[in-house]
DNA sequence: GCGCCTTTGAAGTGT
DNA sequence: ACACTTCAAAGGCGC
């Protein structure tokens, strides 16, 4: 769960406000509101005007109703998705983009009215970077140049989530303009090109505010149409995108960086072997933070370990403010529906069996099937230790629920695991007043898990959690408790926390706490051997 | 060469 | 409804 920094540091978090990041509604059509300088939006407004000039789709509604009505089963689906792969897939150049995402795209809005790829705004003159790509590019992994110039000429506007389903590429020529043979014509992605709306950052500016906020996102439709989808073969569309990969893992992002995808050769290779394509998760909110901000901390700490690295940019994440974390989650958002547009049949669960089960007859698959398992078994094997925390629920049974934790009672998230790993016996545990809070009010609980900073020289931007709230994601209505330490139990309990390291355990109390259950809760994690930070809010 | 580490979030499965 | 699990990126490191 994202922890927003309320910016001033004045409510010092002592709202409970949530940020409803409702991914996609009304919450969207405020975030627009907010970020869109009234430029940018004229611009986007602009170029969706011709775009729904230029596309002038017959009856976007009935083809979309068409299409739902063709709901079939993933498997056939799928199968028929991979069989037009071979179909659509024709030559085209793939430029290697340094950056081996795909190329972010610019998704219509369907919040704006006739919002619509600008193919004519590609007239927005544009300043290629030699290197150095504005952050915000970086976080569209969807490579421009992986999409075909062809005029874009399908439906536009497109329902989210509700009613919204994960169609054929004629349905993502509706975003893309997919040309007959099925490549997507897509427009380009926002980044590479469009630099000047970005201001320069700072040495340290990794937290400097992008000028008009997600005018990067209106700046997403300033592409040169003439750049040519490659027709890697390696999407289903046929439009070649970053999260597809070949399964054997790492390679295939330098063939991204080779521009892969364009080799005739290659492809006529690929096309004759039947591999099918692995399709990546598309990246959230702080995944596409980290892409954005990595270089940074690299520069800034001549850090290279990604886990210290990724530490870092974990904490600066939570020292963000929620505007600057909500441009990232809006471009999660609009990531993952431009993915779900490329890849309508795709599901994470695609890449979960994969891990699982692998798929026949694919060797490397297999393999990486046999990899997961093994890291599965291992991590079973991790679970089943003697040692390793178990939940009330586990550790007493359903007869003896009153020795459960009040969480656990409640049916919530067990706070056991507060203790370290190790689970103090419930009736000499101070933590009932974790268990059992004061308030109805959700009182939230944050255990930060933090390593001692790996480079003492970059120590992060003060982060004072107490300013910062924990703050929904866009989509999650889940829990309002984070316990990272706890969260992924079984992995990330059993696994992040090596001997060796020094770690220290933060327990950030935000909304209404009592003194008392302050007090208890300090002294029960004294007991239990933590190292507690408590933050109280003082109202 | 492969897996681990480390982060948060999304989305899947399981209960 | 909730808990739990997996995966997404990254690259150094250890085996």
């Amino acid at each position: 769960m994202p922890q927003l920094s309320s910016g001033g540091g004045d409510d010092m978090g002592a709202n409970d406000e949530m940020i409803a990041f409702k991914d996609e509604g009304e919450q969207e059509e405020k975030i627009q509101e907010n970020a869109f300088t009234e430029r940018d939006l004229a611009d986007l407004k602009s170029s969706l005007v011709n775009e729904s000039e230029i596309n002038q789709s017959p009856n976007p509604a009935a083809v979309r109703r068409g299409q739902q009505g063709e709901h079939r089963g993933f498997p056939e689906k799928h199968r028929e998705h991979l069989d037009g792969v071979s179909k659509h897939q024709d030559g085209g150049m793939y430029k290697t983009s340094g950056y081996p995402g795909y190329p972010f795209l610019m998704l219509p809005d369907p919040y704006l009215p006739n919002s619509s790829v600008s193919p004519s705004s590609n007239k927005v003159s544009v300043v290629q970077q030699s290197h150095g790509m504005h952050p915000l590019t970086s976080l569209l992994p969807y490579s421009n140049e992986h999409f075909s110039p062809s005029p874009p000429h399908l439906p536009t506007d497109m329902s989210q989530k509700t009613g919204i389903h994960r169609h054929q590429s004629q349905d993502l020529s509706g975003y893309y303009s997919l040309p007959p043979g099925g490549v997507g014509q897509i427009t380009p992605s926002m980044g590479w090109q469009s630099q000047p709306v970005y201001p320069a950052l700072s040495p340290c500016g990794y937290r400097q505010p992008y000028s008009s906020n997600l005018s990067s996102v209106a700046s997403y439709s300033r592409f040169p149409h003439s750049l040519m989808m490659g027709p890697s073969g390696m999407h289903p569309t046929g439009i070649p995108h970053p999260a597809i990969v070949p399964p054997t893992g790492k390679q295939e992002h330098d063939q991204y960086d080779r521009g892969m995808y364009m080799k005739p050769h290659v492809e006529a290779k690929r096309e004759k072997e039947p591999k099918k394509p692995v399709i990546k998760k598309p990246l959230n909110a702080f995944m596409l933070y980290m892409k954005e901000m990595r270089a940074k901390v690299i520069a800034e700490c001549t850090l290279k370990e990604s886990a210290a690295i990724n530490q870092i940019l974990g904490r600066r994440w939570h020292a963000l403010t929620r505007e600057e974390q909500a441009k990232y989650y809006e471009l999660a958002r609009k990531e993952r529906q431009l993915h779900m547009q490329l890849y309508p049949t795709w599901s994470a669960r695609d890449n979960y069996e994969a891990g699982l089960s692998g798929v026949a007859g694919e060797k490397s698959k297999a393999d990486w099937g046999k990899k997961k398992r093994r890291k599965r078994e291992k991590l079973q094997d991790s679970n089943t230790d003697p040692g390793s925390p178990k939940k009330c629920r586990a550790r007493f049974g359903l007869n003896q629920q009153t020795d459960w934790c009040g969480p656990c009672r409640r049916k919530k998230k067990c706070i056991r695991y507060l203790q370290g790993g190790g689970c103090p016996s419930p009736t000499s545990s101070d933590l009932s007043a974790i268990d059992s809070p004061p308030s109805p009010s959700p009182a939230r609980h944050r255990l930060y898990q933090h390593q001692l900073p790996p480079s003492p020289g970059c120590s992060p931007p003060p982060t004072s959690p107490s300013t910062h709230l924990p703050l929904s994601p866009p989509t999650h209505t889940r829990s309002h408790t984070r316990l990272p330490l706890q969260q992924s139990a079984g992995k990330r309990a059993d696994l992040r926390q090596p001997a060796t390291k020094h770690t220290y355990t933060h327990l950030e109390l935000t909304g209404k706490q009592t003194h008392g259950s302050t007090t208890t809760l300090l002294s029960a994690a004294k007991a239990a051997g933590l190292s507690l930070k408590v933050l109280t809010e003082s109202q």
